[in-house]
DNA sequence: ACAATATGTCAGAAAAACTTACATGAATTT
DNA sequence: AAATTCATGTAAGTTTTTCTGACATATTGT
């Protein structure tokens, strides 16, 4: 609970967390459009991310793979936040619309025989 | 002895490590010119630094503050390379050499009121 | 079949980084 | 004192990287 900020830290260019994720660039700036993740910017207004930010596309990546859409994505990612900061798991999202996620996640996870670990990418590297 | 390697990737483009040194780049090229880093390239040339160049680079600026100049910083390292292989510490430099460097170091040291810690850059952030 | 999603691709503009060359003040050598 | 060396500044022109915006498209949901 100290030097947590260093993961906080916008020191990643835009090629770097390609290649860490292996994402393209259009992913990377369509998930920022769709507000899952907020780099830093530089004066000039290029992207620069944190290691928090790696995990968050690393992810996203997965949930992705299993047949979690970018709504799903939006509402496990704010579920998360509200509980982390451990304000008694705030129902902000209906049980009807939990359902339809984990129904459609189980869904894919099934026709997918699961194949899980991403690979490919450097994700391996840092962490 | 493990994860060691992370701190040798190569992360970081020339913008954040100016930040993180306060370093300008024309010191950063510099030092690569004389041979006291060897930062990795893109496809396209540009220069991408590990932590481990950024541990480098502030050693050099603090070195060079305390009025060793280039050529010292480089028998310095080179001793440190070869007693960190544990090689018992072979004589590359000769002890007159090594009295110059001092007695150098000294002097300057004793001009400037040996203001030593960096302060101005982001080096406090990392690590 | 139609609409929505997630991503690819292309084009033009802007930002960042590169190399090379010349300038310069401080320190050192001759 | 003049010349030289050292470490760094600065300018110009080029290349690489990133940006935004638009349009294309395959797959999935209704």
């Amino acid at each position: 609970m100290e030097k947590q900020w260093r993961r906080s830290m916008p020191l990643l260019s835009m090629n770097i967390v390609m290649q860490l994720t292996g994402l393209t660039a259009r992913q990377i700036r369509y998930y920022e459009e769709q507000e899952l993740i907020e780099p830093a910017r530089t004066e000039g207004k290029q992207r620069m991310f944190s290691l928090d930010d790696i995990d968050v596309l690393l992810e996203i990546k997965d949930l992705l793979k299993t047949g979690v859409n970018i709504a799903g994505i939006k509402q496990i990612f704010e579920m998360k936040n509200s509980s982390a900061a451990s304000k008694a798991v705030k129902r902000v999202i209906t049980d009807t619309e939990l359902r339809a996620i984990v129904k459609e996640e189980m869904q894919l996870a099934h026709r997918q025989q699961r194949a899980s670990l991403r690979q490919g990418d450097l994700s391996r590297f840092y962490r």
